[in-house]
DNA sequence: GTCTATAATAGGATAGAC
DNA sequence: GTCTATCCTATTATAGAC
Protein backbone atom coordinates (compact mmCIF):
# COMPACT_ATOMS: atom_id res chain seq x y z
CA UNK A 1 0.00 0.00 0.00
CA UNK A 2 2.33 2.96 -1.04
CA UNK A 3 1.95 6.30 0.65
CA UNK A 4 0.28 9.04 -0.79
CA UNK A 5 3.27 11.19 -2.82
CA UNK A 6 1.95 14.16 -2.38
CA UNK A 7 -0.81 15.70 -0.31
CA UNK A 8 -4.15 16.61 -1.63
CA UNK A 9 -3.67 19.98 -0.95
CA UNK A 10 -0.41 20.54 -2.53
CA UNK A 11 -1.65 18.62 -5.42
CA UNK A 12 -4.33 21.04 -6.05
CA UNK A 13 -2.20 23.36 -5.88
CA UNK A 14 0.00 22.21 -8.92
CA UNK A 15 -3.22 21.61 -10.88
CA UNK A 16 -3.93 25.32 -10.30
CA UNK A 17 -0.82 26.28 -11.85
CA UNK A 18 -1.00 24.13 -15.05
CA UNK A 19 -4.73 25.24 -15.16
CA UNK A 20 -3.01 28.77 -15.03
CA UNK A 21 -0.45 28.76 -17.10
CA UNK A 22 -2.52 26.83 -20.09
CA UNK A 23 -6.28 27.47 -19.50
CA UNK A 24 -9.15 24.65 -18.86
CA UNK A 25 -9.10 23.04 -22.25
CA UNK A 26 -5.10 23.16 -22.54
CA UNK A 27 -4.52 21.55 -19.33
CA UNK A 28 -3.98 18.35 -20.40
CA UNK A 29 -4.15 15.00 -18.43
CA UNK A 30 -0.39 14.21 -19.12
CA UNK A 31 0.72 17.88 -17.91
CA UNK A 32 -1.33 17.80 -14.94
CA UNK A 33 -0.02 14.41 -14.09
CA UNK A 34 3.55 15.53 -14.77
CA UNK A 35 2.98 18.50 -12.34
CA UNK A 36 1.89 16.64 -9.52
CA UNK A 37 3.71 13.34 -10.08
CA UNK A 38 0.44 11.32 -9.62
CA UNK A 39 -0.33 9.11 -12.54
CA UNK A 40 -3.34 8.95 -14.61
CA UNK A 41 -5.20 6.92 -12.75
CA UNK A 42 -3.92 7.75 -9.50
CA UNK A 43 -5.65 11.54 -10.20
CA UNK A 44 -8.91 9.83 -10.92
CA UNK A 45 -8.50 8.03 -7.36
CA UNK A 46 -8.59 11.54 -5.96
CA UNK A 47 -10.57 13.46 -7.99
CA UNK A 48 -13.44 10.78 -9.55
CA UNK A 49 -15.06 13.39 -11.70
CA UNK A 50 -12.01 14.09 -13.68
CA UNK A 51 -10.74 16.97 -14.90
CA UNK A 52 -13.94 18.74 -14.01
CA UNK A 53 -13.86 18.02 -10.63
CA UNK A 54 -10.11 19.03 -10.44
CA UNK A 55 -11.32 22.27 -11.61
CA UNK A 56 -14.04 22.65 -8.83
CA UNK A 57 -11.55 21.89 -6.49
CA UNK A 58 -9.17 23.89 -7.49
CA UNK A 59 -11.67 27.27 -7.33
CA UNK A 60 -12.36 25.71 -4.06
CA UNK A 61 -8.97 26.37 -3.05
CA UNK A 62 -9.14 29.67 -4.30
CA UNK A 63 -11.39 30.98 -2.49
CA UNK A 64 -10.13 30.18 0.51
CA UNK A 65 -6.52 31.17 -0.40
CA UNK A 66 -8.13 34.35 -1.13
CA UNK A 67 -9.79 34.67 1.78
CA UNK A 68 -6.78 34.36 3.73
CA UNK A 69 -4.06 35.82 1.94
CA UNK A 70 -5.48 38.67 0.16
CA UNK A 71 -8.87 39.39 1.67
CA UNK A 72 -7.27 39.31 5.68
CA UNK A 73 -5.33 42.37 5.36
CA UNK A 74 -9.02 44.21 4.17
CA UNK A 75 -10.90 42.96 7.09
CA UNK A 76 -8.24 43.70 9.75
CA UNK A 77 -7.57 46.41 11.95
CA UNK A 78 -6.38 49.43 11.60
CA UNK A 79 -6.09 52.33 8.90
CA UNK A 80 -7.93 51.70 5.70
CA UNK A 81 -4.21 53.19 3.57
CA UNK A 82 -2.47 50.86 5.97
CA UNK A 83 -4.89 48.10 5.20
CA UNK A 84 -4.86 48.90 0.97
CA UNK A 85 -0.92 49.01 1.41
CA UNK A 86 -0.60 45.47 3.28
CA UNK A 87 -3.50 44.11 0.78
CA UNK A 88 -1.38 45.23 -2.34
CA UNK A 89 1.69 43.44 -0.85
CA UNK A 90 -0.46 40.71 -0.29
CA UNK A 91 -2.17 40.81 -4.42
CA UNK A 92 2.04 41.18 -5.28
CA UNK A 93 3.29 38.32 -3.50
CA UNK A 94 -0.12 36.13 -4.94
CA UNK A 95 0.92 36.25 -8.21
CA UNK A 96 4.60 36.37 -8.10
CA UNK A 97 5.05 39.76 -8.83
CA UNK A 98 2.77 39.57 -12.12
CA UNK A 99 4.93 36.83 -13.48
CA UNK A 100 2.23 34.42 -12.96
CA UNK A 101 -1.21 34.66 -14.56
CA UNK A 102 -4.69 34.92 -12.98
CA UNK A 103 -6.70 32.08 -12.42
CA UNK A 104 -9.87 33.54 -12.79
CA UNK A 105 -8.82 35.73 -16.18
CA UNK A 106 -7.34 32.31 -17.57
CA UNK A 107 -10.73 30.67 -17.07
CA UNK A 108 -13.17 33.59 -18.16
CA UNK A 109 -11.12 33.91 -21.34
CA UNK A 110 -10.91 29.99 -22.42
CA UNK A 111 -14.11 29.01 -23.25
CA UNK A 112 -14.96 27.38 -19.76
CA UNK A 113 -16.61 30.27 -18.61
CA UNK A 114 -20.01 28.74 -18.92
CA UNK A 115 -19.47 25.80 -16.82
CA UNK A 116 -17.93 27.64 -13.82
CA UNK A 117 -20.11 30.95 -14.40
CA UNK A 118 -20.99 30.52 -10.97
CA UNK A 119 -17.53 30.61 -9.45
CA UNK A 120 -16.05 32.83 -11.40
CA UNK A 121 -18.81 35.26 -10.55
CA UNK A 122 -18.35 34.68 -6.86
CA UNK A 123 -15.25 34.89 -7.05
CA UNK A 124 -15.05 38.19 -8.26
CA UNK A 125 -17.74 39.37 -6.19
CA UNK A 126 -15.75 38.63 -2.85
CA UNK A 127 -12.84 40.83 -4.35
CA UNK A 128 -14.91 43.64 -5.31
CA UNK A 129 -17.20 43.82 -1.95
CA UNK A 130 -14.11 43.60 0.29
CA UNK A 131 -12.27 46.49 -1.46
CA UNK A 132 -15.48 48.13 -1.52
CA UNK A 133 -16.16 47.94 2.14
CA UNK A 134 -12.80 49.14 3.14
CA UNK A 135 -13.11 52.08 0.84
CA UNK A 136 -16.64 53.00 2.31
CA UNK A 137 -15.21 52.62 5.82
CA UNK A 138 -12.66 55.75 4.40
CA UNK A 139 -15.54 57.77 4.09
CA UNK A 140 -16.44 57.23 0.07
CA UNK A 141 -20.19 56.96 -0.39
CA UNK A 142 -21.28 53.44 -1.07
CA UNK A 143 -21.76 53.93 -5.39
CA UNK A 144 -18.39 55.14 -5.83
CA UNK A 145 -16.77 52.83 -3.44
CA UNK A 146 -18.26 50.07 -5.59
CA UNK A 147 -17.18 51.90 -8.35
CA UNK A 148 -13.52 52.09 -7.58
CA UNK A 149 -13.79 48.25 -6.39
CA UNK A 150 -14.90 47.68 -9.65
CA UNK A 151 -11.84 49.82 -11.36
CA UNK A 152 -9.02 47.87 -9.07
CA UNK A 153 -10.24 44.15 -9.80
CA UNK A 154 -10.46 45.03 -13.09
CA UNK A 155 -6.90 46.99 -13.31
CA UNK A 156 -5.26 44.05 -11.54
CA UNK A 157 -6.43 41.83 -13.95
CA UNK A 158 -5.77 43.73 -17.20
CA UNK A 159 -2.22 44.56 -15.96
CA UNK A 160 -1.69 40.40 -15.44
CA UNK A 161 -2.78 40.75 -19.70
CA UNK A 162 -0.51 43.25 -20.75
CA UNK A 163 2.59 42.32 -18.77
CA UNK A 164 1.87 39.13 -20.07
CA UNK A 165 1.42 40.65 -23.40
CA UNK A 166 4.49 42.66 -23.20
CA UNK A 167 6.60 40.27 -21.74
CA UNK A 168 7.52 43.12 -19.14
CA UNK A 169 6.10 42.22 -15.08
CA UNK A 170 7.23 45.92 -14.06
CA UNK A 171 3.82 47.15 -15.80
CA UNK A 172 1.88 44.80 -13.22
CA UNK A 173 4.24 46.30 -10.24
CA UNK A 174 3.72 49.61 -11.36
CA UNK A 175 -0.31 49.27 -11.85
CA UNK A 176 -0.53 47.86 -8.10
CA UNK A 177 1.78 50.10 -6.47
CA UNK A 178 -0.73 52.94 -7.49
CA UNK A 179 -3.82 51.42 -6.65
CA UNK A 180 -4.21 52.22 -2.61
CA UNK A 181 -4.13 55.82 -3.49
CA UNK A 182 -6.50 55.73 -5.61
CA UNK A 183 -8.83 53.71 -3.83
CA UNK A 184 -8.78 56.31 -1.23
CA UNK A 185 -8.53 59.48 -3.50
CA UNK A 186 -10.56 62.57 -2.44
CA UNK B 1 -15.36 23.08 -59.09
CA UNK B 2 -17.32 24.67 -56.77
CA UNK B 3 -17.07 28.55 -56.24
CA UNK B 4 -15.66 29.50 -53.21
CA UNK B 5 -18.23 29.76 -50.11
CA UNK B 6 -17.02 32.89 -48.20
CA UNK B 7 -13.98 34.83 -48.93
CA UNK B 8 -11.57 34.10 -47.01
CA UNK B 9 -11.19 37.74 -44.87
CA UNK B 10 -14.71 36.42 -43.85
CA UNK B 11 -13.36 33.06 -43.26
CA UNK B 12 -10.70 34.37 -40.99
CA UNK B 13 -13.40 36.70 -39.27
CA UNK B 14 -15.03 33.61 -38.32
CA UNK B 15 -12.08 31.96 -37.16
CA UNK B 16 -11.20 34.62 -35.16
CA UNK B 17 -14.41 34.30 -33.23
CA UNK B 18 -14.19 31.00 -32.30
CA UNK B 19 -10.37 31.88 -31.35
CA UNK B 20 -11.83 34.33 -28.94
CA UNK B 21 -14.73 32.28 -27.61
CA UNK B 22 -12.62 29.36 -27.10
CA UNK B 23 -8.89 30.28 -26.61
CA UNK B 24 -6.26 28.98 -29.00
CA UNK B 25 -6.59 25.18 -27.72
CA UNK B 26 -10.33 25.27 -27.11
CA UNK B 27 -10.99 26.01 -30.89
CA UNK B 28 -11.61 22.81 -32.28
CA UNK B 29 -11.43 21.93 -36.19
CA UNK B 30 -15.10 21.21 -35.67
CA UNK B 31 -16.10 24.41 -34.20
CA UNK B 32 -13.89 26.32 -36.95
CA UNK B 33 -15.52 24.40 -39.39
CA UNK B 34 -19.14 24.59 -38.39
CA UNK B 35 -18.72 28.53 -38.07
CA UNK B 36 -17.51 28.49 -41.22
CA UNK B 37 -19.36 26.18 -43.06
CA UNK B 38 -16.11 24.98 -44.83
CA UNK B 39 -15.35 21.49 -44.42
CA UNK B 40 -12.57 20.43 -42.79
CA UNK B 41 -10.16 19.67 -46.09
CA UNK B 42 -11.48 23.03 -47.14
CA UNK B 43 -9.93 24.62 -44.28
CA UNK B 44 -6.60 22.76 -44.99
CA UNK B 45 -6.95 23.86 -48.73
CA UNK B 46 -7.07 27.52 -47.19
CA UNK B 47 -4.62 27.09 -44.76
CA UNK B 48 -2.30 23.83 -45.25
CA UNK B 49 -0.33 25.13 -42.09
CA UNK B 50 -3.62 23.97 -40.39
CA UNK B 51 -4.82 25.36 -37.04
CA UNK B 52 -1.26 27.44 -36.31
CA UNK B 53 -1.28 28.99 -39.70
CA UNK B 54 -5.40 30.32 -38.89
CA UNK B 55 -4.04 31.51 -36.26
CA UNK B 56 -1.53 33.99 -37.94
CA UNK B 57 -3.60 34.67 -40.41
CA UNK B 58 -6.13 35.91 -37.99
CA UNK B 59 -3.53 37.95 -35.93
CA UNK B 60 -2.55 39.42 -39.13
CA UNK B 61 -6.37 40.53 -39.98
CA UNK B 62 -6.43 41.65 -36.77
CA UNK B 63 -3.66 43.52 -37.03
CA UNK B 64 -5.20 45.74 -39.90
CA UNK B 65 -8.70 45.95 -38.19
CA UNK B 66 -7.11 47.46 -35.08
CA UNK B 67 -4.98 49.79 -37.60
CA UNK B 68 -7.92 50.90 -39.61
CA UNK B 69 -11.02 50.68 -37.40
CA UNK B 70 -9.41 51.35 -33.70
CA UNK B 71 -6.01 53.40 -34.43
CA UNK B 72 -7.36 55.20 -37.70
CA UNK B 73 -9.61 57.75 -35.47
CA UNK B 74 -6.39 58.41 -33.18
CA UNK B 75 -3.88 59.31 -35.98
CA UNK B 76 -6.66 62.08 -37.55
CA UNK B 77 -6.92 65.28 -37.54
CA UNK B 78 -8.72 67.32 -34.69
CA UNK B 79 -8.33 68.16 -31.03
CA UNK B 80 -7.02 65.29 -28.45
CA UNK B 81 -10.22 65.23 -26.70
CA UNK B 82 -12.22 64.40 -29.52
CA UNK B 83 -10.36 61.54 -31.17
CA UNK B 84 -10.22 60.30 -27.94
CA UNK B 85 -13.58 60.28 -28.13
CA UNK B 86 -13.74 58.97 -31.75
CA UNK B 87 -11.44 56.12 -30.53
CA UNK B 88 -13.51 54.56 -27.32
CA UNK B 89 -16.21 55.00 -29.52
CA UNK B 90 -14.67 52.46 -32.11
CA UNK B 91 -13.10 50.47 -28.99
CA UNK B 92 -16.52 50.16 -28.18
CA UNK B 93 -18.31 48.56 -31.11
CA UNK B 94 -14.96 46.58 -31.93
CA UNK B 95 -15.95 44.81 -28.92
CA UNK B 96 -19.71 44.95 -29.55
CA UNK B 97 -20.39 47.06 -26.20
CA UNK B 98 -18.09 44.60 -24.19
CA UNK B 99 -20.00 41.11 -25.10
CA UNK B 100 -16.85 40.29 -27.76
CA UNK B 101 -13.92 38.80 -25.83
CA UNK B 102 -10.38 40.51 -26.58
CA UNK B 103 -8.84 38.25 -28.59
CA UNK B 104 -5.27 39.17 -27.22
CA UNK B 105 -6.42 38.47 -24.23
CA UNK B 106 -8.11 35.07 -25.08
CA UNK B 107 -4.66 33.96 -26.68
CA UNK B 108 -2.26 35.34 -23.91
CA UNK B 109 -4.33 33.13 -21.08
CA UNK B 110 -4.85 30.23 -22.74
CA UNK B 111 -0.75 28.55 -23.20
CA UNK B 112 -0.80 29.65 -27.04
CA UNK B 113 1.41 33.09 -25.40
CA UNK B 114 4.64 31.36 -26.21
CA UNK B 115 3.82 30.63 -29.64
CA UNK B 116 2.85 33.87 -30.36
CA UNK B 117 4.99 35.85 -28.10
CA UNK B 118 6.02 38.06 -31.09
CA UNK B 119 2.26 39.04 -32.38
CA UNK B 120 0.90 39.45 -29.02
CA UNK B 121 3.66 42.26 -27.77
CA UNK B 122 3.76 43.43 -31.43
CA UNK B 123 -0.56 44.19 -31.09
CA UNK B 124 0.16 45.24 -27.42
CA UNK B 125 2.67 47.79 -28.35
CA UNK B 126 0.75 49.05 -31.73
CA UNK B 127 -2.36 50.20 -29.26
CA UNK B 128 0.07 51.40 -26.73
CA UNK B 129 2.22 53.59 -28.63
CA UNK B 130 -0.65 55.25 -30.51
CA UNK B 131 -2.50 56.12 -27.55
CA UNK B 132 0.72 57.38 -26.07
CA UNK B 133 1.25 59.57 -29.06
CA UNK B 134 -2.64 61.32 -28.85
CA UNK B 135 -1.64 62.06 -25.13
CA UNK B 136 1.56 64.03 -25.92
CA UNK B 137 0.28 66.09 -28.55
CA UNK B 138 -2.19 66.86 -25.84
CA UNK B 139 0.86 68.56 -23.50
CA UNK B 140 1.20 65.56 -21.86
CA UNK B 141 5.06 64.73 -20.89
CA UNK B 142 6.50 61.46 -22.66
CA UNK B 143 6.72 59.24 -19.77
CA UNK B 144 3.60 60.14 -17.90
CA UNK B 145 1.92 59.44 -21.22
CA UNK B 146 3.12 56.37 -22.19
CA UNK B 147 2.00 55.45 -18.40
CA UNK B 148 -1.50 56.52 -19.16
CA UNK B 149 -1.51 54.22 -22.39
CA UNK B 150 -0.43 50.93 -20.99
CA UNK B 151 -3.26 51.68 -17.85
CA UNK B 152 -5.41 52.55 -20.96
CA UNK B 153 -5.17 49.20 -22.44
CA UNK B 154 -4.81 47.75 -19.70
CA UNK B 155 -7.91 48.85 -18.00
CA UNK B 156 -10.20 47.82 -21.58
CA UNK B 157 -8.26 44.04 -20.92
CA UNK B 158 -9.20 44.45 -17.18
CA UNK B 159 -12.94 45.86 -18.12
CA UNK B 160 -13.67 42.72 -20.61
CA UNK B 161 -12.48 39.97 -18.15
CA UNK B 162 -14.27 41.32 -15.47
CA UNK B 163 -17.30 42.06 -17.55
CA UNK B 164 -17.51 38.61 -18.47
CA UNK B 165 -16.62 37.37 -14.52
CA UNK B 166 -19.66 38.75 -13.25
CA UNK B 167 -21.55 38.40 -16.54
CA UNK B 168 -22.49 42.44 -16.67
CA UNK B 169 -21.22 44.68 -19.65
CA UNK B 170 -21.99 47.51 -17.80
CA UNK B 171 -19.00 47.64 -16.16
CA UNK B 172 -17.10 47.82 -19.31
CA UNK B 173 -19.33 50.41 -20.99
CA UNK B 174 -18.34 52.65 -17.69
CA UNK B 175 -14.41 52.04 -17.79
CA UNK B 176 -14.28 52.93 -21.37
CA UNK B 177 -16.49 56.05 -20.85
CA UNK B 178 -13.83 57.24 -18.48
CA UNK B 179 -10.68 56.40 -20.36
CA UNK B 180 -10.70 59.52 -22.94
CA UNK B 181 -10.47 62.07 -19.90
CA UNK B 182 -8.13 59.83 -17.83
CA UNK B 183 -5.59 60.17 -20.22
CA UNK B 184 -6.27 63.88 -21.27
CA UNK B 185 -6.34 64.50 -17.37
CA UNK B 186 -3.87 67.64 -15.79
C1' DG C 1 -12.58 24.50 -53.93
C1' DT C 2 -15.31 21.27 -51.95
C1' DC C 3 -16.46 16.65 -50.81
C1' DT C 4 -16.23 11.81 -48.52
C1' DA C 5 -13.38 8.78 -46.35
C1' DT C 6 -9.71 7.69 -43.48
C1' DA C 7 -5.37 7.72 -41.19
C1' DA C 8 -2.81 8.91 -36.99
C1' DT C 9 -2.64 10.71 -32.68
C1' DA C 10 -3.83 12.68 -28.29
C1' DG C 11 -7.13 13.23 -24.90
C1' DG C 12 -10.22 11.79 -21.10
C1' DA C 13 -11.62 8.01 -18.54
C1' DT C 14 -11.77 3.08 -16.52
C1' DA C 15 -10.43 -1.87 -14.79
C1' DG C 16 -8.01 -4.65 -12.06
C1' DA C 17 -3.53 -6.13 -10.04
C1' DC C 18 -0.64 -5.04 -6.21
C1' DG D 1 -2.88 4.93 -3.40
C1' DT D 2 -0.34 3.78 -7.15
C1' DC D 3 0.58 1.04 -11.09
C1' DT D 4 0.12 -0.98 -16.01
C1' DA D 5 -2.84 -1.73 -19.53
C1' DT D 6 -6.66 -0.53 -22.11
C1' DC D 7 -11.02 1.62 -24.10
C1' DC D 8 -13.39 5.20 -26.31
C1' DT D 9 -13.88 9.42 -28.17
C1' DA D 10 -12.46 13.61 -30.33
C1' DT D 11 -8.93 15.75 -32.53
C1' DT D 12 -5.65 17.15 -36.13
C1' DA D 13 -4.39 16.09 -40.52
C1' DT D 14 -4.22 13.82 -45.24
C1' DA D 15 -5.69 11.36 -49.73
C1' DG D 16 -8.14 11.23 -53.68
C1' DA D 17 -12.61 11.73 -56.27
C1' DC D 18 -15.34 15.29 -58.47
Amino acid sequence: MPAAKITREDAIDRIADVFRSYGYDGASLTEISKSTGLGRASLYHHFPGGKEEMAREVFDQLGRAIGEDILQPLTARGAPAERLERWAKGVERFYAKGTKNCLLGAMVLSGSSDRFAAELSAAFQAWIDALSQVAREAGIAKPEARRRAENAVGRIQGALVVSRGLRDARHFQRVLAELPAELLAS
